[in-house]
RNA sequence: GCCCCCAUCGUUCAGCGGCCUAGGACGCCUGCCUUUCACGCAGGUAACACGGGUUCAAAUCCCGUUGGGGGUGCCA
């Protein structure tokens, strides 16, 4: 038999990380076996499902370069919930129950036990306010092997008799879920640790339809935040779009995600996605939340940067440097480019690399001003400079052989003073190369200026 | 409250009874390279939560404690 995983999101909010890496992970097996994997979208709550981010959650998926074989919509096959809720009423299964919560509430106490099996022998008729409740098991054990977690075990009488259909007649996820993944052949179910306690409901579900069998369950860690709390969409920084925004390469976000719960046996953790779909093993997978740690993340893709051919960096920061500063000249950039690219981590950390050059460069901060300046013979090789560039050949040769003479002779290094007249900065790509992109008369006024600033 | 889970460097992955004086990666620190920074290279820092067992032998197995987390919705 094939394997069949799925990803089955709800359109309630942006995929975050946490998400992206259980479609990851599910991804990543499924093509690891020869499986199938399918996106199934749980819209079943109208109030809190958004069409448009059913788009969003495509975007990043695709992004990320996970793909789907099959799609399904379960606001599409409410009737088909509807027969399952129907049948198990006919069958005994189920219920109707037209309990408010206050009056449960009001019965079991506010942390009580949930419901009570208040409406099991009450014989109540469909109709305004009434739910649908499973009847589940007075006693017993439900149980699986958790491919992650090992047997996990829960006693019936902690399970309440939970609500599969709304008052108004939309199916609960449970129900959905269980009827999905029975319907649709799943044989792995692989999602967060946040619903291990809803596994039971879904087996016994899956038994009221008939199973003989389920699905392997996998539980994953969660991702949490420096505060080892679960990541919240509200909280946390953690919508992939945004990531992509800030100029994070797939590849890497994608390589990070997989190290997060899961590493390869070699250790070696940047390495090419066919090499991970080839060691990859659900089973291997660990039980303790994971930090999602950016820094991490950035030299991950700051490695993935430099890997780029120079044509692709240019393509991908572009956008960043023009958003900086409007349009640039395309030549420009190409020769500057370079240099950016072997120190950016982060496509966004582009443009001030070269604001000195396309734009006004930044004061120098005092601190630095201090460091830089104040030192011994800074006036003398500003002097010696300034008057040598005035009519030097303007090549960054010559340059070179101008600030880096100044110094010789006058026995002390001499860069760092130009380049923070000239760049406002201490560090960043070279000077002499990019130097000579400016006019004569532009960098003489620089180094007038903190000559006179002395 | 009740149910469930987790516990190795600051972070992450490795370790699945002896190969561990615990390894890799990120971070941090030092040096080399470079008259900037970054890259690269060479080093360094730093962990088996605690207490009991089991065993000839425990980071690895068992129990407890402590700490952390998840769930407990007519959300998913």
């Amino acid at each position: 038999m094939t394997a069949r995983l799925r990803f089955s999101p709800a359109p309630t909010g942006y995929l975050h990380v946490g998400g992206a890496r259980t479609a990851l992970f599910n991804w990543l097996y499924a093509r690891r076996v020869g499986g199938t994997f399918v996106l199934r979208i749980e819209d079943t709550d109208a109030d809190r499902s958004r069409p448009e981010l059913v788009e969003a959650i495509y975007d990043s998926l695709r992004w990320l370069g996970v793909d789907w074989d099959e799609e399904y919509h379960q606001s599409d096959r409410f009737e088909a919930y509807r027969e399952v809720a129907q049948s198990f009423l006919d069958k005994g299964l189920a219920y109707y129950c037209d309990c408010s919560q206050d009056d449960v509430k009001a019965r079991v106490g506010d942390k009580g036990a949930g419901y009570d099996g208040h409406c099991r022998q009450r014989d109540v008729q469909p109709g305004e306010g009434v739910v649908v409740r499973f009847r589940t098991p007075d006693e017993g054990l439900i149980t699986w092997d958790d491919l992650i977690r090992g047997r996990v075990e829960f006693d019936a009488t902690t399970l309440e008799d939970f609500i599969i259909v709304r008052s108004n007649g939309v199916p609960m996820f449970h129900l959905a879920n269980a009827y999905d993944d029975y319907d649709m052949g799943i044989t792995h179910v692989v999602r967060g640790e946040d619903l291990v306690n809803t596994t039971p409901r879904v087996i016994l579900l899956r038994e009221a339809l008939g199973a003989t069998e389920h699905p392997i369950y996998a539980h994953l860690p969660l991702i949490v935040n420096e505060q080892r709390k679960k990541l919240s969409k509200r909280r946390d920084d953690v919508a992939v779009g945004d990531y992509r925004s800030r100029g994070y390469l797939p590849e890497a976000m994608r390589n990070y995600l997989v190290t997060l719960g899961w590493g390869p046996k070699d250790d070696i953790e940047i390495r090419p996605l066919v090499e991970i779909i080839e060691q990859f093993d659900l089973a291997d997978i660990n039980k303790a939340p994971a930090f999602f740690d950016v820094k991490k993340l950035d030299h991950f893709n700051g490695e993935y940067i430099r890997e780029l051919d120079v044509d692709e960096f240019i393509t991908q920061s572009t956008p960043y440097i023009n958003d900086a500063y409007g349009s640039i000249d395309p030549a420009l950039y190409r020769r500057l480019a370079p240099f950016v690219q072997e120190r950016v981590r982060r496509f966004d950390e582009s443009p001030r690399f070269i604001n000195w050059i396309v734009a006004t460069p930044p004061e120098p901060t005092e601190k630095d001003w201090r460091k830089v300046m104040q030192k011994d013979k800074v006036p003398e090789v500003l002097d010696l400079v300034i008057e040598q560039i005035e009519a030097a050949e303007w090549t960054p040769e010559r340059m070179s052989e101008i600030i880096l003479g100044a110094g010789e002779q006058l026995g002390v290094k001499s860069q760092l003073p130009v380049r923070l007249a000239l760049t406002g900065q201490r560090s960043g790509i070279p000077l002499f190369e990019p130097m000579v992109e400016l006019d004569r008369e532009v960098v003489l006024n620089r180094l007038r200026t903190a000559r006179a600033a002395l």
